[in-house]
Formats: C-alpha cells, sequence, structure tokens
DNA sequence: GCGAAGGCGTAATAGGTATTACACAAGAGA
DNA sequence: TCTCTTGTGTAATACCTATTACGCCTTCGC
C-alpha cells in the first residue's frame, strides 16, 4: 500500500501504457468515425487489452472522451498566448494569429475534434458549461486581455478593447465552426482570405499602417 | 381514382389535418427535448392519431425532422430579402438587418432549431450538404447579391462586395450559433451590441455616415 | 517456484427505441 | 343498411451497444 514505493511502479506503468493506448485508438476513432458511432468494442479492438480494464481506468465511454479531449483542451488558448508574449506590434500579431489559428483548426484532425465538441455540447449541457467555462473562455480571456495591455500602452484603438477582442475572435472562429458543421462542403478561407478580413479588422480598429 | 375528385376530398382532408397535426406535435417536442431525445411515441401520444398513420406519411422519423425543418428553413433569406427590398441606404440596411435577425435567431425556439440542425448536421453528413445548399447559401447569396447591388450602384465599398457580404454574415451569425451551441451559458449580445459591431463594420467598409 | 493480485477475454445483462405486423373500428359511398 | 377502404391501437420484432459479471491466466513480489 505504499504509495510512492517502487514495488508497485512496473505494474503502474503498465496500467499507465494501457491508459495511453486507449486514449491514443479512442481518439483516432472518434476523429475517424466521430464520438457516437465509435462502439467501446472498437476501442479495445484497436488499442488491445480489454473492456474491463477500460473501465476501470476511465469509468465510463464519457470518461474516455474526457481524457481524450483534455489533450487538445487549451489549443486556441495557449496559440493566442504564445503569439501575445512575442510583444510584436498589433498588426502583426493579428496577422500571425489569424495564421496560426487556421492552420491549427482547418486541420483535419483537430476540425473533427471541434466537430465532436459541438455535438457533445448540444447534445449534454453540462458538458457544453464545462467546455465552454474551460476552454472556450479561456481563449477569449486571453485575448482581451493582449488587447487591454494594447490599450494601457497607449495603442490607440477604435472602440472598446473587449468588444475588439471578442470581434476579431468571431471573425476567425466563425470560419471553424462553419468548415466543422458543414463537413468542409463551405469553401474554407484561403491564406488570401485571412489576410484580407484582418486587414479588414485592423482598419476598422483604427490599427492599421 | 380521381385525383381531384371530391369523393376523397374528405379523407384527404382528414390525412392532412392528421399531417399537421403531427407536425406541430413533433416540432414542440424536438424544441423541447431536441431530436435525438424525442421518441415517435412522444409524438403520437400528443398528437394523437398512430404510430402507423404516422409513418405512413413521413416514412421515418427522419422524414418527420425534414417536414418540421421545412417550416423554418428560409428564416434567415426571407429577411434579407425583405429588408433588401425597402431599397435603404447601406447603414440603415445593415443596422435593420443586424437588428431583426438577432430578434429572430435569439429566440428560444428558434435557437432551439438552429440546435437541432448543427446536432443533425454533424451526425449526417447528407444532411449537413443539404442543408447548407439549401438554407445557408441562400441566405448568403442573397446577402452577396445586396453588396453587389450597391456596388454597382456606384457606392463606394471598401473591399470586395463578396467578401463584405461573408464578413458582415458572419459578424452577425457566429452569435447565433454560440448561442445554440452552448445553451445559453454564453452572454448573448445585446441590442447595444449589435449596433456596435455594425458601425464597426460601416466603419471598415467605407459605408459610415 | 509460490501465492496472490489484477488484467484479460468472453459472455451475459439490460434498456431503449425505431420499425413492422396485425386485428379492429369507424366513416364514406352505394 | 352494407361494404370496403383506411386509420387506429397495441403488441411484437429487431437491433444496437453501454455496462456488468465471471472464470482464467499472466505477472509481480518474495
Amino acid at each position: 500500500m505504499t504509495e510512492a514505493g517502487s514495488t508497485e511502479g512496473l505494474q503502474q506503468e503498465r496500467l499507465d501504457k494501457r491508459r495511453l493506448a486507449f486514449q491514443q485508438a479512442a481518439r483516432e476513432l472518434f476523429i475517424e468515425q466521430g464520438y457516437e458511432r465509435t462502439t467501446l468494442a472498437e476501442v479495445v479492438d484497436r488499442a488491445g487489452g480489454s473492456l474491463a480494464t477500460l473501465y476501470k481506468l476511465f469509468g465510463n465511454k464519457e470518461g474516455l472522451l474526457d481524457a481524450v479531449l483534455a489533450q487538445s483542451r487549451d489549443l486556441g488558448h495557449s496559440v493566442v498566448e504564445r503569439v501575445a508574449a512575442q510583444g510584436l506590434p498589433p498588426a502583426e500579431t493579428l496577422h500571425r494569429l489569424g495564421a496560426e489559428l487556421n492552420a491549427i483548426y482547418l486541420d483535419p484532425p483537430n476540425l473533427s475534434v471541434v466537430r465532436i465538441v459541438i455535438g457533445r455540447s448540444i447534445c449534454d449541457v453540462d458538458f457544453a458549461r464545462s467546455f465552454f467555462d474551460l476552454s472556450q473562455m479561456k481563449a477569449k480571456l486571453a485575448m482581451r486581455a493582449l488587447f487591454r495591455r494594447w490599450a494601457d500602452q497607449g495603442i490607440a484603438l477604435n472602440g472598446d478593447p473587449e468588444m475588439l477582442a471578442d470581434l476579431f475572435l468571431s471573425l476567425l472562429v466563425f470560419d471553424f465552426q462553419i468548415q466543422a458543421v458543414s463537413h468542409g462542403f463551405m469553401a474554407p478561407p484561403t491564406e488570401a482570405q485571412v489576410r484580407e478580413r484582418t486587414d479588414f479588422f485592423l482598419r476598422g480598429a483604427g490599427l492599421a499602417g
């Protein structure tokens, strides 16, 4: 019963490998087929191991999904933080943000993850709440902080910083959502279109030049 | 077998009443509980009639959903057409569009419909394709036509009309989607915020004043 | 090697609901 | 009033998959 003892180290390690294998297989299958259409039997088939172990590790199917999603939870937020930390001037910062977020979220696997998140949010109110609190809100707040910092630095902004931050985010994220929901029927925005939109935003916000 | 004869008129009428009753009950239940969570037995309970008749009229559950959604299919598109037809100057037209679309799509029943459409699109690729072709695209094209008309009338636009149309739509629709998916956890935009956003757009598009 | 703890594999269990089948009743038309 | 079409009510079917139960076998620690 020693919790840190090396006696249990190997068992623990084996279990961790199992956990990882389950998560990896589940992630692949969820991305390929969606969450609802993926059966736990398939996950076990691909990962090896057994259904019993899966239940021991994750409790139930939704626990498995949580574990899978936790991996990509901070994707958007961390991009914003990373680009913001470079301290570039607003115009360049926003162009770079546009390009990087587009590159990440138009990548098919990530689009599938977005699709899963949207689908679950619709089915399950609690899931929706926790997702918006944990993930969406974090990116939004990071973006707002960025604009507020610019305002505090004396950079002239044509409007309330919070409003501008939200607006810029919606300009970008809208396309990701459409892409995810439409399964790619709507044409994805080209790099040029993203630049064009960002320029439009910069003009409106008084940040051009 | 006479198709227009009055002999079959009464039967036909009765069936049409049934059809309407089914649609109405289904619509209410789908809005209250969502599509997946609504069982056909509940629909029959609320509408009266029988399961067999329901199957005769709609084929299956999805046929029933199609019939329900057909009622609200042109909501957005028709608003755009109607406001555009008034021939008001751009600034006023867009403000009015923003206000009307917001009023319609933030209405809880319509929000529920949006939620259903998004959910089905995610589950069913064919549904997604047909929805985006029939509904989303129509609104988008109407909006593009509006901007192109302004351009043809010699009104100066700061950017490609199509691009501006898409951008304005995304500014508005983004919030509807977030509202639908988040079940209202994210604060809905106030009327003032919509005006502010529209003003922002007008400045960026060179339509202000 | 030994003993036990715990994963493994498989096979029930269990609950839900779309879909179909069938016998009955009620209304329209002659 | 009789008959036939057609909706009605109910029950049975069918299928799917999450979840649980259980006996076996491996592996770890001694």
